[in-house]
DNA sequence: CCTTAGCACTCGATGACTCTGTCTGCTAAC
DNA sequence: GTTAGCAGACAGAGTCATCGAGTGCTAAGG
């Protein structure tokens, strides 16, 4: 990638700044008047012209000013913009709210997206962690009726998962043995751990030989495998991007629509930036994949224990000002993680 | 409300068929020519005039055609609509997809739903059954850490519902006695019931002296009516109605995207429909007042034991072909009501 | 008294045209 | 390398005429 001259950097930055104020094409005047008036606007138009065939900068039609392309966007991410710190006033608003005893993680989760969403005046995603992360607290069976049996597992940072599995009748006093040798035997591991124990034990001499044990073993990993999936999304504050101006057309509001819809399709972009460290900004192609062109996310994993559970982002228009959201983003993925510690 | 002559209805049913076909304003011309060919232009004219006046029809603008007003489907669907009756092959599909071994409610109506929406084309919405209407099957005392325990409540039905509470801190044996002593005190009520039962106990004598039986009442009391609230929601294929043609404003989307937001405003509406015995239709002001206007809801509730215990529905353009969608409602909602009989 | 043909009228939609303001690219001079 | 100046491009707003669908009304006919 070609290096840009300080200048050059200078009026993108300019450009980029004005564009994200006013979301109208910005001319060669305007950048000379407000931004650099030591240089004329014919200067300023030699050098966007250089960005533009670099690829940074595209004109909406000849006689209009020009707009940053996504890559315009990237390379002032990396080279030019600098990140401003959180404002010490949201800092502590968000410590407070996040802190105050929220009795579950899935409450937790929820403030989590409601303040991401309030102070970024945008839309905030959240996947919730996978269950598997978790640690293991308890699991209990419960005969419903003829061969329908419901698997219900809790974790230490209070999620439930529960699900029901049909098979052949067991009485409820034989799946209560059941549910205590697991309760018991499995303390103090991850639902991944213990799925990958109750494996093991499964081909072990006991299992063999004693039937409640190895009854039990096969509904825990049945139920254990079921926990797996099903990753939760929580999409907070639509209205927000819903009423944006970028979103002047029809064809292009119900794309977003649909994009939030589809929640699959987010959640897979987002797995993706679960394993970077830091906060990510997803620009250009990935989101057009999306149906969501003109538009960017800024993401970052959580993680509880080092390990990545799960990510969390604002959506909003491409022209967002990215300064005060990146930050914002990465203190609540830190927060987030440092309360997951603690469950 | 004055009746309408037999030619008057035929009128207003022509104009409603072609309306409903089209969605355009419809003229006397097309009417004329299309479904009454022994009556002239000039007189369908006449006939429209007099409609108009009793408030069934409208014109968006005077050198356009008319368009029946709310007022007017509601008349249609009165006095004049004759439901059919749904498709063999529908009942069929319906009954197979219904029937075939769902483990779980939740997952029952999440089938529903998606058959209604695809069926009639249009988004359908289902309110799952107050979690209070069913029978008690067993509960669950978990404890997460110092002073936060998991309250798990599991209907006969294979519905759970759980919830943190917080309070003093009990260790996990302690807890567990509580649960057996609810679990073998409290067959074969309904969660509403077993409430009721729970705060009259909680007043006699053995409550008063055996303190592991009161505190076992106070906890189950805190969790049975929390228990009470949150009936969820789902609604299916907005696309659906995102894409139809009627939505050619940007306003009218937001509105509408709104509108399926703000789910509470919905519920609301549908619990009037629980009371109501067999398939109503939403028009007009109901609409009007969810920010939906030239929408209409078809829905109905469904029971257990002939208890109504949620409601389901199809939303839709006000222009839908109320003749299938009707049959289609009911029909749900009575499988439903079977189904759940069983459970 | 109901029906119908005929006609004048209304009005949204469409498209051609003009005008204006903005912004560019280029060239020539500094 | 920078800048002033100028011609050219073009979206957007406004004006205007035209078109066509559809009405309401009136007068004639059954």
């Amino acid at each position: 990638m070609t290096e840009l001259s300080d200048r050059n950097k200078k009026i993108l930055n300019a450009i980029i700044r004005e564009y994200v104020e006013t979301g109208e094409p910005v001319g060669s005047r305007i950048i000379s008047r407000k931004y650099m008036t030591e240089l004329s606007p014919a200067t300023i138009r030699n050098v966007m012209a250089d960005l533009e065939e670099m690829g940074m900068l595209q004109q909406p039609h000849v006689s209009a000013g020009r707009i940053p392309t996504p890559e315009g966007f990237r390379r002032y991410l990396n080279d030019i913009m600098e990140v401003k710190s959180l404002a010490k006033s949201v800092k502590n608003l968000i410590a407070r709210q996040m802190t105050r005893g929220a009795a579950d993680i899935r409450e937790t989760l929820r403030r989590a997206s409601v303040l991401l969403s309030q102070i970024s005046q945008n839309a905030s995603i959240i996947i919730l962690p996978r269950m598997d992360a978790f640690h293991f607290k308890r699991i209990d069976f419960v005969r419903l009726d003829m061969g329908r049996i419901m698997v219900i597992v809790v974790s230490k940072a209070g999620m439930v998962y529960n699900h029901v599995v049909k098979g052949e009748d067991i009485a409820q006093n034989k799946l209560d043995q059941f549910a205590n040798y697991l309760n018991e035997t499995y303390h103090d591991l991850t639902i991944h751990e213990m799925r990958d124990a109750l494996m093991r034990e499964m081909k072990s001499e006991k299992a063999v030989f004693d039937s409640i044990v190895s009854q039990a073993l096969d509904l825990g990993i049945t139920a254990l495998n079921a926990v797996e999936d099903v990753p939760d999304v929580v999409i907070q504050g639509k209205e927000t991007v819903f009423n944006k101006p970028d979103l002047a057309d029809l064809d292009k509001l119900k794309d977003i629509v649909n994009a939030f819809e589809d929640k699959g399709r987010i959640v897979r972009i987002l797995n993706r930036v679960l394993e970077v460290p830091g906060v990510s900004v997803l620009l250009g192609e990935d989101m057009e994949h999306l149906g969501m062109d003109n538009f960017s996310m800024v993401a970052s994993g959580y993680s509880r224990r080092n390990v990545p559970v799960g990510s969390l982002g604002v959506i909003g228009p491409i022209r967002m000002d990215y300064s005060r959201v990146i930050p914002l983003v990465g203190y609540m993925a830190h927060i987030l993680s440092e309360l997951l510690e603690e469950m």
